[in-house]
RNA sequence: GGGGCCGUAGUUCAGUUGGUUAGAAUGCCUGACUGUCGAUCAGGAGGUCGCGAGUUCGAGUCUCGUCGGCCCCGCCA
């Protein structure tokens, strides 16, 4: 039997023609006298119909049908009777009567419903999840997801750049994430490892002359799962040769233009804004500020240190930082709202939360009175808080000022609807520090050690390496990081400087990324790229909270798949052949 | 490494202050029904209340431990 059309396609230009369709039995109602399947695949559904006085013998075994049966029919497309049209669906004008019916294979009873009426616990869904995947929510973000990857590659491939599959068993480099290890049975005692990012290869790919490169890769990391991460995860990976930021940042707003129109209809505007991080920070308290709405941080520092408040003077003293957030209409918080404001930022390590009430005769909490009438008024300017509004503030040393204060300001704007959840707002954050500080206080690179310091901040390097800026940037789409990337040195002796601050001697440097600095003795040419999280974007395309919904088969929050039972003990024959042995 | 929420029928859930034989919806099975489309109607089967201790006359309910799931902090150049 070979099908003719999918199961979705049916209208009614295809009245009067016979069809063979192939599918899953989904919904079967039984009338006893005449039954009605309706047959699903991909695409949708179709109603069959079998009618006993037609073919009682087709009738009695269609009668035996159940849930997710798989089957093959022959029949011909009629018009619904009058009346039994169903507007609702795309098929809804027409249905088959069938005429022949094979039975590819039987199916118990599934361990949940097929449909979308009923959310199943994850893990019930993560083993079953061929039968997930029939499930039309699981389906259409699979469908949804290829679509993406097919107009990324169209768009790259316009706009001339190359497809290059890079490595999957590579070396460990010492930065970053935690490696998946690979034992290598010729080497014994040596690893290969997953790659984190092609980073590496990509540069050497502009070192080899491909000029424009991209790829569509998996990435491995070995840290806990979150619901926007997984240990292995897919980038479009970019890189270019003899381009600047601008290049960059033109080349992919006009993918995700292309992808925002083909996929969902919308036009989007270009140039996306651009932010420099320490606006970032400081008006907004992180790095991938969500800009759909207001309630913007200000530093109340200076107003902390002339108030009698000891609590905001001796944090001023010690070099810490106070800043706030104005919450419109906030004055009307209760009292436990205002505790749960407080338990919220203690997650990101405040010890506190000042607030302050403007009411009608001003300012209003236990704290008031330590701030004198001037101090109140610069404040109430300082937020442009008007009469029915809330002032929080946070003191703390800067990263829990700026975290907590982020994270109250997500937390309310969700809480009180504060933004069109429709609305996509882009957003380039550039300018990042090329160094931030490790935990012993020495600098470490912020995004790699390969990302090119702005040239206006050379001087820096010997006097005050913390402060230079970087060639780097972030693409920010409604307060989730969409992708990042920088352009990179290309010189050997920036590169060693680079280094220098790092600590990492010619020798050390050699060890690690000896292949690379090889390579850069070759006429490398300037270059630079960028990398996107591709579940994550298909993820906030489709409006989805959690990356598992669009991968076809995801690990769960312990790195486990549940439905291979992987990860999992090897022969022991196996080990042996590694010379590897396992501690008891 | 740390914090939070959760675990009861195949599935999704309810279960009062600790008190009789643990319920509902849906699915499943049987029967009825010729126009439904999340069909309807009647009947039926289906439970180690995650597991283990403890408190108690009595534990789905309280306590401790343990296992599992999800979310978050740390971590993720």
């Amino acid at each position: 039997m070979k099908r003719t059309h999918y199961c979705g396609d049916l209208r009614d230009s295809h009245v009067g023609q016979t069809v063979q369709l192939c599918g899953w039995v989904w919904h079967w109602r039984d009338h006893g006298g005449v039954v009605f399947i309706d047959l699903r695949d991909r695409t949708g559904h179709s109603q069959l119909v079998f009618d006993p006085t037609a073919d009682a013998e087709l009738h009695r075994r269609a009668s035996a049908l159940r849930s997710e049966f798989c089957i093959g029919i022959t029949g011909t497309v009629r018009p619904r009777p009058e009346g039994t049209v169903n507007p609702k669906l795309p098929t809804g004008q027409v249905e088959v009567v069938v005429t022949e019916l094979h039975v590819y294979s039987e199916s118990e009873t599934p361990p949940f419903p097929i449909d979308e009426h009923l959310d199943v616990g994850e893990d019930v869904r993560l083993k079953y999840r061929y039968l997930d995947m029939r499930r039309p929510a699981l389906r259409d973000a699979l469908l949804f997801r290829s679509r993406c990857a097919n107009t990324v590659r169209n768009y790259f491939n316009q706009n001339g750049f190359v497809e290059v599959e890079t490595p999957i068993l590579s070396k460990s480099t010492p930065e970053g994430a935690r490696d998946f290890l690979v034992p290598s049975r010729i080497s014994p005692g040596e690893f290969f490892a997953l790659p984190q990012s092609p980073q590496l290869y990509k540069q050497l790919c502009m070192i080899g002359g491909l000029d424009r490169y991209f790829q569509i890769v998996k990435c491995f990391r070995d840290e806990d799962q979150r619901a926007d991460r997984q240990p292995e995860f897919t980038q479009i990976d970019v890189e270019m040769a003899f381009i600047e930021p601008e290049d960059i940042y033109q080349i992919m707003e006009g993918l995700m233009t292309t992808l925002w129109k083909d996929l969902l209809g919308v036009e989007l505007k270009t140039p996306f804004p651009r932010m420099p991080y320490w606006d970032a920070m400081e008006r907004y308290g992180c790095d991938r500020p969500d800009v759909r709405f207001g309630m913007e941080l200000r530093d109340v520092g200076d107003i902390g240190a002339e108030s009698e408040f000891q609590v905001f003077r001796s944090i001023v003293q010690n070099e810490g930082k106070i800043s706030g957030i104005c919450v419109k209409g906030g004055a009307s918080f209760s009292r436990k709202e205002i505790d749960d404001l407080t338990k919220e930022a203690s997650i990101y390590g405040a010890k506190g939360l000042a607030w302050m009430k403007h009411g009608e005769s001003g300012l209003e909490s236990n704290i008031v009175k330590f701030f004198s009438e001037g101090l109140q008024q610069k404040l109430i300017e300082r937020f442009g808080s008007e009469q029915g509004d809330l002032l929080l503030f946070v003191a703390d040393e800067p990263s829990v000022v700026y975290a907590a204060l982020a994270h109250l300001r997500l937390h309310i704007a969700e809480q009180k609807q504060l933004f069109d959840p429709n609305e996509d707002k882009f957003l380039w954050v550039v300018d990042f520090p090329l160094y931030e500080k490790d935990d012993e206080g020495n600098p470490t690179p912020s995004h790699h050690p390969f990302t090119h310091p702005h040239p206006e901040d050379l001087d820096l390097f010997e006097t005050a390496p913390l402060k230079i800026r970087a060639l780097a940037y972030d693409l920010v789409l409604n307060g989730l990081e969409l992708g990042g990337g920088s352009i990179r040195i290309h010189r050997r002796d920036l590169q060693y400087r680079m280094f220098k601050t790092l600590g990492i001697d010619e020798q050390q440097a050699q060890e690690k990324f000896g292949f690379l600095l090889d390579a850069f003795r070759f006429g490398p040419p300037p270059h630079g790229g960028i990398a996107f999280g591709f579940d994550r974007m298909v993820m906030l395309m489709m409006r989805l909270r959690n990356i598992r919904e669009v991968i076809a088969f995801p690990k769960n929050q312990r790195a486990q798949a549940v439905m291979e039972g992987a990860p999992s003990g090897v022969e022991a024959s196996q080990l042996k052949e590694l010379g590897l042995r396992v501690k008891a």
